[in-house]
DNA sequence: CGCACTTTTCCTGCTT
DNA sequence: CAAGCAGGAAAAGTGC
């Protein structure tokens, strides 16, 4: 898979990046040979180094098989632009491909749809498609998104404010109003990390309030939140806390009309994703790909450990859409796969945890079968 | 629609 | 004191 080295590199760029003050202690963990943001995009064979300032690419972090027509028309103006080719030789408004349908056309086809720039529109669609492995595809899905994100100047704030990359994901995705968004590159992989994670599409109802959450995260506005106008929100936030106490339980996000206003309305409901096990174990298995974030204690026995728990948890959270995740959160639904077994406890030590006996694919053999 | 399942969110109390 | 752990409670989101 020549692929993993680029992620690799670009895996660990992205948490070198944005968590690299998290935890002083860690200064031993090699900061990954230092690549700029530009590198992060060359890694991933993309065109898009053209692409400057803040705007973002429809069809960007998306396999080609999944674009719809508004991303082909985007990517091919995008081509035409890049390749210098006059605008008005090329007549757009026959073009009523949708991603899959581009990638089925043959050179020729693409030759007379679009004069000489088939060509190149099917040498970098090839590129493109053959950028994407199934198996860590989740991991490039949140890089592609990242590596651009990154390109906007991170400020003062610690790496989890709220002024984060990932909110500045979410404002993105917001301002462009976005084609449908089909989210998944699960093209038969058969890891559960190659589940969906663009599919969820709830992540702008999450920033509003992502200080309402428990734990120690700080308490302050979210810049975002005039983006979503309070009527499009249940009653759940601050406003609904009564005499200083909210109601128990996990508040209502968006409805599903709001959701699908954002995300430019989506037919099919987002199909189960990764669970929280898996990621973490996938992320485990990865150790090219992690980056200081976890390490095995025992790796025979199963037993690892959190190095930035809050990467982590911020790392879950932007796969399942969740802008205000944290450790506090992620671990107590770890707590809960203590009495399904699928982790055992590990006493006295803390951000230790052991795989239990009714989880799998973390053992090396298992690892190494399914690497070949 | 109802149910089961898996989180997510919040909380209180305890431990390190 | 802060961070983490433990686990109850309730609700969300999803699949069937």
């Amino acid at each position: 898979m020549a692929a993993t080295c680029e992620i690799s590199n670009v895996f660990s760029n992205y948490f070198s990046t944005m968590y690299s003050s998290e935890d002083p202690t860690l200064a031993s963990v090699p900061p990954a040979p230092t690549f700029g943001a530009d590198d992060l995009v060359l890694a991933l064979g993309s065109p898009q180094m053209a692409l400057e300032g803040t705007e973002k690419a429809s069809w960007l972090g998306e396999q080609p098989q999944l674009w719809s027509k508004a991303q082909v028309l985007d990517w091919v103006s995008y081509q035409a632009e890049k390749h210098k080719y006059d605008p008005g030789t090329i007549d757009l408004s026959r073009c009523e491909l949708d991603g899959a349908a581009l990638c089925r056309c043959a050179p020729e086809e693409l030759r007379l749809l679009f004069g000489p720039l088939g060509d190149q529109l099917y040498s970098q669609l090839w590129d493109l498609s053959s950028s994407f492995p199934d198996e860590l595809s989740w991991i490039m899905e949140l890089l592609e998104k990242d590596s651009l994100a990154l390109q906007e100047p991170l400020g003062e704030q610690g790496p989890f404010d709220q002024g984060s990359p990932f909110t500045q994901e979410i404002l993105e995705d917001c301002r462009q109003a976005s084609p449908p968004y089909t989210g998944s590159f699960g093209v038969g992989a058969p890891s559960p990390g190659s589940s969906d994670v663009s599919t969820a599409g709830t992540g702008a109802s999450q920033s509003p309030h992502a200080s309402d959450s428990g734990g120690s995260d700080v308490d302050l506005d979210a810049p975002d939140s005039k983006l979503f106008p309070r009527d499009g929100f249940p009653d759940y936030k601050k406003g609904d806390l009564k005499h200083g106490k909210r109601k128990r339980g996990r508040p209502r996000k968006l409805s599903k009309e709001s959701r699908e206003c954002l995300e430019g309305r989506k037919s099919k409901h987002t199909p189960r994703g990764t669970h929280l096990w898996e990621f973490i174990r996938d992320i485990l298995i990865h150790p090219e790909l992690n980056e200081g974030l976890m390490k095995w204690e025992n790796r025979q026995e199963g037993i690892f450990k959190f190095l930035r728990s809050e990467a982590v948890a911020q790392l879950w959270g932007q796969k399942k859409k969740n802008s205000s995740m944290t450790y506090e959160k992620l671990s107590r639904a770890m707590r809960y796969y203590y009495k399904r077994e699928i982790l055992e406890r590990v006493d006295g030590r803390r951000l230790v945890y052991k795989f239990g006996r009714n989880s799998s694919g973390w053992k090396e053999e298992e690892v190494v079968g399914h690497r070949n």
